[in-house]
RNA sequence: GGCGCGUUCGUCUAGCGGUUAGGACGCCGGCCUCUCACGCCGGUAACACGGGUUCGAUCCCCGUACGCGCUACCA
């Protein structure tokens, strides 16, 4: 019998702010974004910063800011209101505290005083008689300086004399913690593999273990979707939800995603964006916004990275609003991804020639101002980016694409040269300047009549005198269309291009 | 080592007992064509292995191998 859920859907994507994220943790933020979204949920940011030597500044902002970028908002969080809060962990101490005691009380936690001298002596112990897991755990936990084996005065002498302790789980022995991941089906563990973990550090802070627990329960978490990393401590998890009395979410463990070479994605090794050592990527989500890639592109490729959606679809490219409306839980795959950068590139390339023009030119007339790169009209803009950008890969490409519709070329490609202006190219040039300038109308049609009266009337392939022209005007031998490049740059320019080219351009010897 | 999870073209994947095992990226041809890009057409390439169950296994079960995760007063 499995429990409708009333409630509505509450999710949380808790990430240690460790100053970056990495490409797992958005995919894990997307995943449970999406599932929000798709069931008129709610999306909870909170930030699991217990481990205070690890704290960095500014990294919840930087953290929040780059899931902004992503298009991944949430509905509760820092900087987003919110009633359940606060959602930094480390203001929540008091609250754990709180909560430990009933788990101590319940006789499921219990105060250790042991030093880590005494904890390494143990161990060691442990390994001497062959044990390869050396575990605190019912085997020696009554050997241990605990308030199991201290009486209660004695505890209290302790902790008036201000000894160092943490607050330890009970682990029960011989149990099996046996639960159904959304993703992976059934899956169970002996409570004899887990030791008795910590709940409170001797620094007041809480553990993981325990912090995400009342969370999760206090915020009224009804899914937790995170990486599998977690999936062995489920069943601590289990029996922290069993002592307080609450059920536990439902959960879903999400496979990792790797290095082309099949390692861990780390941003170890990883200086520069250009100096990638061979079969690594990247895991810093920030780089790629650097590096100029659309924010649609990152997330349509990395919600495919593990999800598909199904049902003979073959669908590769969504926006984001399509995967909320097709995400799903059940159609993510149970095995790890590698990082395929190939496919992230085509995948952008696809979704730069879908943004509207108008869009496009928005974005890029900030840079062409500062620039102080004379694009004479949004209306011209238009008509550039309208031509080119179903040829680019980046946005950023834009201008070194398209300079020569700003400018006259102040180079003209070496090896272009070479190759296209012939002996007779100065000539057929300017026949054809001079075809142009009786024109009436200056477009696409004219223009290319004008070119195809030209190459007849010499008998010469129509490619003699559309490459020298290409390369007299844009200075390159690469770009869009010529009649519509011509048409945009308008008569009076075209003519004094070709007009300079063919005095200028040199003839190389006669291939 | 123990425990857990996983394994379909190089990569992302479809498949849910009977298929010429499908698609996408990449790669290789070709078409289009004024170059590049787009687009279109075609090709390349996979069920890790061994046992079962079954009339029949990529699919269900069990092993093996391999990979990954966990095994902290880190998350």
């Amino acid at each position: 019998m499995r429990k409708e859920p009333v409630l509505t859907v509450r999710v949380r994507f808790a990430p240690s702010p460790t100053g970056f994220v990495h490409i797992g943790s958005l995919r894990t933020a997307l995943y449970n974004y999406l599932f929000a979204k798709k069931h008129n949920g709610r999306f909870v940011l909170r930030i699991e910063d217990t481990d205070r030597s690890r704290f960095v500044e500014g990294a919840s902002e930087n953290l929040v800011r780059i899931l902004e970028w992503a298009g991944i908002s949430a509905d509760e969080g820092p900087g987003y209101n919110g009633t359940y809060g606060p959602y930094f962990q480390s203001q929540r101490t008091s609250i754990y505290k709180e909560q430990v005691e009933k788990l101590i009380n319940a006789g499921a936690a219990y105060y250790a005083f042991d030093t880590p001298q005494e904890i390494e002596q143990m161990r060691q112990r442990q390994r001497n008689q062959g044990v390869h897991t050396p575990k605190y755990d019912y085997s020696v936990r009554d050997q241990m300086r605990n308030s199991l084996r201290l009486s209660s005065s004695e505890v209290e002498e302790e902790i008036a004399n201000g000894t160092a302790f943490v607050i330890r789980l009970k682990i029960p022995k011989d149990r099996i913690f046996r639960f159904q991941d959304r993703i992976r089906g059934e899956v169970e563990f002996s409570s004899d593999e887990i030791d008795d973990q910590v709940l409170i550090k001797s620094d007041g802070f809480p553990t993981y273990h325990l912090a995400n627990v009342v969370d999760d329960h206090l915020m009224e978490i009804t899914h937790i979707i995170r990486g599998e990393e977690w999936l062995s401590s489920v069943p601590k998890h289990l029996f922290i939800y069993e002592s307080f009395g609450w059920d536990a979410p439902e959960m879903a463990h999400l496979p990792l995603i790797f290095n082309p070479d099949g390692s861990k994605m780390s941003k170890r090794n990883i200086q520069s964006l250009d100096d990638i050592p061979a079969g690594k990527v990247d895991p810093d989500v920030e780089s790629y916004r650097r590096k100029g890639y659309e924010n649609s592109a990152l997330i349509n490729y990395i919600a495919l990275l593990g999800w598909n959606p199904g049902k003979g679809t073959e669908q590769e490219i969504f926006m984001p609003d399509e995967l909320v409306t097709e995400f799903s839980l059940d159609r993510v795959n149970k095995s790890r991804a590698i990082f395929d950068l190939n496919k992230l590139n085509w995948l952008n390339k696809e979704h730069l020639g879908r943004q509207p023009t108008e869009e496009l030119v928005k974005r890029l007339e900030p840079e062409l101002t500062q620039k102080k790169i004379d694009y004479k009209s949004d209306q011209y803009l238009y008509q550039v980016v309208d031509l080119v950008k179903s040829r680019l890969a980046f946005l950023q490409e834009f201008i070194p694409y398209s300079h020569y519709f700003f400018q006259d070329p102040e180079h003209f490609d070496e090896k272009g040269i070479r190759k296209r202006w012939k002996s007779d190219s100065a000539k057929l040039v300017l026949e054809f300047c001079q075809e142009i300038s009786k024109l009436e109308t200056f477009d696409v049609k004219s223009i290319e009549e004008a070119l195809r009266r030209i190459s007849d009337h010499h008998d010469v392939g129509a490619g003699r005198i559309i490459h020298p022209v290409r390369l007299a005007v844009t200075g390159v031998t690469v770009g869009p269309g010529l009649f519509e490049l011509l048409q945009i740059l308008g008569k009076e320019t075209v003519i004094r291009r070709l007009k300079y080219a063919a005095e200028k351009l040199p003839v190389y010897k006669q291939q």
